[in-house]
DNA sequence: TTGAAAGCGCTAACAT
DNA sequence: ATGTTAGCGCTTTCAA
């Protein structure tokens, strides 16, 4: 059996209402001897408070509880690693879930995160809860990372999906590749995919090209499925002279799928994405990417919404935090 | 204020114990009506239990804890994965915690999942906080994944590194590629790492090869450090034909390296690892490797565990499964 | 400076 | 079939 605060009070020789007292450090209302005496009997018992009876309690389990969309992407650990030290730091826990994509997993995970009366959370939503977050967000604070959602008015931290797409495109044209083939997953309902899409036309609407639908394409993540597009796009009339990658999962995707179909990079043609990642610079060859500061990105979430846990009424107005891409040029255009 | 069992006891004008009865599924103790009307009566207030006060009363938080050595890692979020369909598919919440390769992380976190009172952990240690492992063990099932601790006696689940170096230095040998060096993080206390360079040496002498001290080399995983480490192996009188990345981490740290000195693999030296990733074929050569079955690694640690959860009494003596490593040729060594 | 007592939200004997 | 009661381990008035 676990030694609780009893065992202590008891051992002690005094109430367990001055061991709690001594454990939340109100050391001055107690005589510097009863302190001690409780000091040595907690060391003796190698006594830790439950911190399922004081949360119980205080109502406050100093928990925050993270769901990321995919805890297989570079992109989600690193902005969690963001998330972690900056709670680390002030005194928080982190319960991290990983949603798969799976808005069925996602909502289980929302559901027990509030039944563990997690503090406040942290969602790289899939989009299709936002009627529990939006419910759960009454009673606790919520921070959006990545990808927002109109409908809930709450902290929100993601990057400047347009602005980033805009620079790639503009370097693409540079380079005199303005035949450009996006390729993005099913975006419908899904805030950077659709805003990547958006960019997409506007980049090129400003230099005057408009947008061929069959070079915007929209598969699954799958290994089959992206080689059939990219077949298919390159057997088209008018095959690109680039393909964009929406994100680092599709950019490798397209990459696998161009080198088992024997065609080179970048001679036959160049290959882009959204996202940066550790070996990036790796890969044959290394990738030219538009980058976001996941790090910066997940220590900004934690720093909301643990302001938000810290002062007393929900004063500030919601937040949208937007960080600016950056372009990270290697070789896969020719550069 | 969130409703509690109290308010849906007096709403449904039944006393709260009925309404527990409801909650844990024993309908045959309650008259059909008295269960229709609870049920209308929870979906009305939008009624969720609190878990923290059930598991204070049940003693069982239904949640298992997990600390990876490093999330950055593939390696990790792919055992992870494992671990955490498992608990999934078994009614268990999963808890990641990080440590960052940081002893004083991992104990902090040690002792928040045990305050948390977790049902059990499962931990791929540093290897630095066996004396607080071994306590908690005493209360709570602990499986250990991938690096093992002769002193803690409980499940461990890990492969089988020695037969995975052999593989590889049978495969080198066999390509004429004899002068094999070995890059270490530093090994001292670290499984994993002491075994891989254990088996370095035996898988060298059982080709007749004497293991030259220049070519076992550690340095840790900075990339100035390994860029100047591979500098000094180059520049020795007897240099290798090829190097061996005792992780993965180290691996892509070596290709870095190489990148940056302009030495060609594998026409200049061969390059291979230990641990295989989902983009290890993009990278420039692709990767020979010896991989591990980490997804499975991390679905059996999460079955002794639950095993040891659901059976009365710690019965089974610990079990230390180990699985076999597999050899993945692609084209660093010029194969 | 210390303690008694109530209570956080739930479960589980034990009645009835 | 339903309710009364005690209590999980802690914090927190309130009194002494």
């Amino acid at each position: 059996m676990p030694v609780t605060i009893n065992d202590v009070a008891a051992r002690a020789r005094v109430s367990k209402t001055t061991v709690s007292h001594y454990l939340n450090g109100r050391y001055d209302s107690m005589s510097k001897e009863t302190r001690e005496n409780i000091a040595q009997v907690v060391e003796e018992l190698g006594y830790r408070p439950n911190a399922l009876a004081r949360s119980l309690k205080q109502k406050k389990t100093h928990t925050i509880g993270a769901i990321v969309a995919n805890i297989l992407n570079p992109f989600s650990t690193s902005i969690i690693r963001g998330v972690e030290d900056y709670c680390n730091q002030h005194g928080f826990s982190l319960i991290l879930c990983n949603a798969d994509e799976d808005p069925v997993k996602e909502r289980e995970y929302l559901e027990v995160l509030a039944d563990k009366q997690v503090d406040g959370l942290i969602i790289n939503t899939t989009g299709y809860n936002n009627d529990l977050i939006k419910n759960l967000n009454l009673h606790l604070p919520v921070v959006l990372i990545d990808r927002k959602v109109p409908e809930i008015n709450t902290d929100t931290v993601t990057s400047d999906s347009r602005k980033g797409v805009q620079l790639m495109i503009d370097h693409l044209i540079k380079l005199g590749r303005s035949e450009i083939a996006f390729f993005t997953m099913p975006y419908h309902e899904v805030s950077p995919r659709t805003e990547r899409v958006l960019g997409y036309r506007q980049a090129l609407a400003s230099h005057g090209i408009a947008c061929k639908p069959h070079l915007l394409v929209e598969t699954i993540l799958d290994e089959a499925a992206v080689i059939r597009a990219v077949e298919t796009v390159l057997a088209s009339p008018e095959p690109p002279a680039a393909i964009f990658g929406a994100n680092n999962l599709m950019t490798m995707a397209v990459v696998k799928a161009l080198k088992k179909l024997n065609i080179s990079i970048p001679r036959d043609i160049a290959v882009v994405g959204f996202d940066d990642w550790d070996w990036a610079e790796l890969i044959d060859p290394p990738v030219t990417v538009v980058s976001q500061p996941t790090y910066a990105m997940g220590q900004e979430a934690a720093t909301l919404l643990i302001k938000r846990l810290k002062s007393k009424r929900n004063s500030r107005k919601p937040a949208v935090i937007l960080f600016d891409p950056e372009l990270v040029i290697r070789k896969s255009c020719g550069e």
